[in-house]
DNA sequence: TAGATTGTTAATCGATTAACAATC
DNA sequence: TAGATTGTTAATCGATTAACAATC
């Protein structure tokens, strides 16, 4: 039981690549490929295969010395690692373009997610469709969550009203949160929040670059 | 010099965090706070002071000792590490619904980035407008690059044609790429890319709250 | 058996936290 | 001067890399 992951404490940089390795090995799959060794899958991704097998190992032993990994059987178990065979149910909150963006998304379907509901203030939005689900009023959150569970909730909203939308996933007993908003949001500790603030990776982008300038 | 930045090798994790201070020292300036102290500007962002004081002296010494920082000033340093003064110009290549979001981002303009240009393959993008940007034909990319000067390519493509369309802004000239496409560029090392893979926040979330529930 | 490749332990590297002298 | 808060050095913690025994 040395390696169960209830026991050890996984590393944040650990989790944030599983992602990688389970969208690199399906798409080997779809190649045609059957066993995939650490060096090949290093290769395709840009990560040493010292650091994937730490991974990996990290939770189980899933590989053949000498041979490699099974893809299929190593997907199916970085899958489950990631919970992705939970299907969660995902709500979007603030259909401006990002949302709508996020709702239309092909690839969280192929990862298992559904989107079950959508939420928005503007009477012109509510009312409109993305793949059958039906934009409605912020006011019918908790009723919605009630009828059909909600796990996540995306919040797509401006930043000055993110903790709003917090507070009633959070009342409606949301499980975890996927923050887009520019903006600290405070939820108590049983729900999990994820900041995907896109302002960090552009301005991290300018500063490699005002920075290589500055060099020449 | 010994805190120069030119010296200093900056981590990272050092280098996402300046966005969220900038942010929030904005944020507060526009409160009408004039000067902010290490304890303060952690508690809004949930960092410890400790952390942004270490941060920050890794660039100079922008604060006083017993009073704080005064925030315009800082700001105004912040801003300039981050290289925002550089108004870099970007472009934003294929116009689906993340492109889309993306191009329309008001955040983007606050930071001092402005869009130049959009292209995309699909005839019935071409020649729609964005804040008086037209959307272009791929083809015309080289040619548009070299009356006006792109700084900044924003990959939206799907991920089978994100290589191509990498090759295309590297060949023209481009500095830096931010990458939506879930799937690895090669590109010469005199470009910068920063990937923004939006499938490993949600997937990460889902390792989470699977976890949890397993404990329970 | 010989070659290949994993899983794991040890060594290194890097980042955060703690402590405190400097000084406003 | 006394209180507050920075900037910096030292100590700790965590993550990556290297090395290699185990074994397919």
């Amino acid at each position: 039981m040395k390696n169960s992951y209830e026991k050890n404490v996984i590393s944040k940089a650990t989790i944030d690549r599983l992602p990688l390795y389970f969208r690199t090995l399906r798409l080997s799959q779809v190649e045609g490929i059957e066993i995939i060794s650490s060096e090949e899958l290093g290769q395709r991704l840009g990560i040493t295969p010292e650091q994937i097998r730490k991974d990996l190992a990290s939770f189980g032993q899933f590989g053949k010395k000498g041979v490699g990994y099974y893809i299929k059987e190593l997907i199916s178990n970085v899958g489950k690692i990631l919970g992705l065979d939970n299907h969660w149910h995902i709500a979007v909150i603030g259909v401006g373009h990002l949302g709508w963006a996020l709702a239309h998304s092909r690839n969280f379907d192929s990862l298992g997610f559904k989107l079950v509901a959508m939420f928005d203030t503007d009477p012109n939005k509510i009312g409109q469709c993305i793949k059958g689900v039906e934009v409605l009023s912020l006011e019918c959150l908790k009723e919605v969550m009630q009828e059909q569970t909600i796990h996540i909730g995306i919040i797509t909203v401006p930043e000055f009203y993110a903790q709003g939308v917090a507070d009633k996933l959070v009342a409606a007993g949301v499980r975890g949160i996927w923050n887009f908003a520019p903006m600290k949001i405070n939820v108590p500790d049983t729900v999990r929040v994820i900041n995907e603030d896109l302002s960090v990776g552009l301005s991290s982008l300018s500063f490699y670059l005002a920075r290589q300038t500055e060099i020449d």
